[in-house]
DNA sequence: CGCGATGTTATTGTCATACTATTGTACCTG
DNA sequence: CAGGTACAATAGTATGACAATAACATCGCG
């Protein structure tokens, strides 16, 4: 059939290279994500059983190997669960790791909706305030140091994508600074959030905008520097509070 | 070969049964767990590059398909990346999914040390603070209800199995009331951090800590039934502070 | 008639083997 | 010496068969 010309690639492109992830591309990582999109988007919905195996193997076209791999796939990510005779059901939405990148991504290409937004940057809130706590407590010069220049560098960028990677790595430079490895181990949550906020509304074009979150991450950085947890908290409420803000005030508007 | 007889378990048992994970045990999952295990444990080192699939194969004595869809597992939770002619590669630590169940096991299976539970209990900090305030915002009668019946359970409990129980209900019901759907996600990791903290020191047969376990969350749920955020944060960062001060203390003494 | 034992069958799990695609390495050519 | 070209090692894909599991229907006994 068509397969030689069929590798057509999903629109997830934007995000997934936005958010820097571009490792070979194979069969069955199409088969993943367009299963994982039907499943995120409730196309099989929750505790539903799957088509067997035999019909999503004509549906896709390609052989059972490469099937099996996107399933097994999804059940390490607590979308699915297989047995025999039985068949493969969708588990209900709190199996799901949503810590997972992949899984972010697909509800991201659906469109993210305010709520789910909201409900990222309330999972930040609680986590980036402590990494940035801890950061402070635990302060090293040179960290501290790598979070100025990095403040820098956003003030003076002049891209949306410029701006977002350097916001991204501000916030890896603390989780890492913090010492504890979960708080490096949810970047991927960030990525997502900035690249959407970013998409959805960028402050670089808005003079007055930029200075606010520029000042708002120096603010950060400056309560690390100074050993001072609780300044730290404060500000990295307010940063992840104004992005999400912002966002969602677009969002508004536009709809 | 004596592969019929050779399904004994890993002695991971304890953990994974206490968690309450018991599904289908089949062949790929062994292979998962034993591999796992080997890169968490540091015997494959990040950035190495692991033996190729035909040693693997005579090293385990199973199909190809069979190490091949564990392998895909591994993958999916960020532990390796596999690419043609180069090999399968174990990825820096910082990409690994420290937010899924397995992983999560395999790092307990290996005997939690001191500071991995310093860092579990902080991220829980981080977290379970901000569902808690949420569920104060937002609070419906019957969750302050539910809430008030399992810190009762909890203090009646005799045995600390039942204890870890109604404590993870507790929690569980608290992220559910925040009606943040990443709140709930992070369920697993709970489980594991109770699980691991009551193996080591259950507050069941010491009378005292019992009463300060039972009291300290008893005021997480009045705070949340009177919809006193600020008291609901307070009130959450003691109870897992204390659960972890008593496991490390306990730690230190046996130690 | 009730109800448990038993066989049937649909579905996932496992196996074996062959072939394809990718890419580092080494050689070969200009 | 540079740059391309053939080789080889490794993961990726295909195919077809058989094994294990467990819901369901069927049979046989009390």
């Amino acid at each position: 059939m068509d397969r030689s010309g069929g590798r057509a690639r999903h629109s997830g492109d934007l995000i997934a290279s936005l958010s820097g992830r571009n490792p070979a591309r194979n069969l069955h990582s199409d088969v993943l994500w367009e299963m994982g999109l039907a499943i995120v988007s409730g196309q099989f919905a929750e505790g539903e059983i799957l088509p067997p195996d035999s019909d999503l193997l004509d549906r896709f076209g390609v052989s059972r190997t490469v099937l099996r791999e996107a399933l097994k796939t999804l059940a390490a990510k607590g979308l699915i669960e297989a047995r025999a005779r039985i068949g493969t059901r969708v588990l209900p939405r709190n199996r799901w790791n949503l810590f997972d990148a992949d899984v972010l991504a697909w509800f991201f290409e659906l469109g993210p909706e305010v709520g789910f937004l909201r409900s990222l940057a309330e999972v930040r809130i609680g986590i980036e305030i402590e990494a940035a706590a801890l950061a402070a407590e635990r302060c090293r010069t040179e960290d501290a140091a790598r979070l100025m220049d990095w403040v820098d560098k956003m003030a003076q960028s002049k891209t949306p994508a410029d701006f977002a990677r350097y916001d991204l790595e501000f916030h890896k430079v603390v989780a890492e600074a913090s010492g504890n490895p979960f708080m490096a181990s949810i970047s991927a949550l960030v990525e997502m959030a900035l690249t959407a906020a970013f998409t959805i509304s960028s402050p670089v074009n808005d003079p007055v905008a930029l200075g606010v979150t520029v000042g708002v991450h120096r603010r950060i950085a400056e309560a690390i520097r100074d050993g001072d947890a609780h300044a730290a908290r404060l500000a990295m409420r307010d940063a992840i509070a104004q992005g999400f803000d912002r966002a969602a005030g677009r969002m508004e508007k536009d709809g």
